[in-house]
DNA sequence: TATTTCGGTGTACGCCCGTTCACTGACTAG
DNA sequence: CTAGTCAGTGAACGGGCGTACACCGAAATA
């Protein structure tokens, strides 16, 4: 229980270590394929131990790909924190938030590549998780919103709505800089341009919008 | 070469029945699975067909995806055609349109599932081949909208960008639909109004907007 | 120091996989 | 009527898979 004078818990500590590999090698492996294509044993080689050894850390694959989304959503969070903290010091949120977004999505790439493959991939539980983690990302732009919107009359559910629509395109950018090429850098700044403009486009909508 | 009197090809006849079994079969086992994690045995099972007869009629289960791709973008197509035969007849084009993607999916709905399952899934070969597809839709309906604006100085980029942003939000309502519960028609009529109004909030934004 | 805990090892099992090959027999064509 | 075509058969292969089991040795505990 109490930590002990040469090694404090350092068997923890190399336990979470190997964790952290299987995480890490599986994270690789779906770059290319789909989590339903990758085998136990696949990541446990990648990793560096023997097949038997990953039921030490997680039940199975299904159960490794949950907490995969766990992992890969911190940057996502981080983001949205980030582009909250954007808001205030500036004044113009959009062009913000989709700086932000691009230089995320460059950082990251395997984790928003591993999240948008498995979205609608073949895993239930992995695509539930993803599911989850996104409703709480649109609602809480709604809130945003409607705290954006306030003295306009919209309902709750046209702020919802609006949302929506914001995160599938901001999803949709997403996905179109996956698909690009690594350093083509002016067809980067060609997507994130036109990402702001659709920002923008419905920024000017929601200005001319009553809810009925 | 020449048809026979007694049996005007039934060596064709039945060999494109069983390869439409297969097809069949893969649309079926795909709805719940990822097309990367079903086995060509397992096609050949359900198909009513020995593993090996399998190859008389596709190379591999990659070149049987693309093959599947075709098939599933035949309603798509059927639905962008009367989408806009319903444009000329009628004043409102997004109820229509909203409309028709409701019903389309209601009856396809294994297509559909197919085709945004795979849009990101593991097979390289039928990502692609969704991905032309889609990027032919988005063309055809930026072409529509330059038609829509004429007048207003659009740039043909925007207009690309606008057909974009509104192939997004209908695609993010297509897998919205898919997640639905069967016989929850209330939830379904709520979407394809959040649809409809998302389709209106871009439509009020390009009527404000100037292309810069 | 003696004992327990536990992450990692190595073997072994039965299963399903993709693919090969020689074959069969109904349809086709001359 | 005869020869040829070809969709479908069935046995067999080598290989990867998930998982069970007994085991080891270093770290943790007492």
């Amino acid at each position: 229980m109490t930590e002990h004078a040469s090694g404090p818990g350092v068997r923890a500590e190399r336990k979470e270590r190997t964790r952290q590999k299987l995480l890490d090698a599986t994270l690789h492996l779906v770059t290319t394929r789909s989590l339903a294509s990758v085998s136990l044993r696949e990541v446990a080689r990648d990793a560096g131990i023997v097949p038997t050894a990953f039921y030490r850390h997680f039940d199975s694959m299904d159960a490794l790909g949950v907490e995969l989304v766990d992992e890969c959503m911190r940057p996502l969070r981080q983001m949205t924190r980030n582009a909250r903290r954007g808001t205030s010091s500036r004044g113009d949120i959009i062009a913000g938030t989709v700086e932000i977004l691009g230089r995320q999505v460059r950082e990251h790439p395997a984790q928003f590549q591993f999240l948008t493959r498995e979205r609608y991939g073949g895993v239930a539980a992995v695509r539930r998780a993803i599911a989850m983690e996104l409703r709480l990302f649109t609602s809480e732009l709604s809130v945003d919103l409607a705290r954006l919107t306030a003295g306009a009359d919209w309902s709750s559910e046209d702020l919802e709505m609006a949302a929506d629509l914001m995160v599938a395109a901001m999803l949709n950018t997403v996905l179109q800089l996956l698909e690009l090429d690594r350093r083509h850098s002016e067809d980067e700044q060609r997507l994130l341009s036109a990402s702001e403009r659709q920002l923008r486009l419905i920024a000017l909508g929601m200005a001319s919008w009553r809810s009925s």
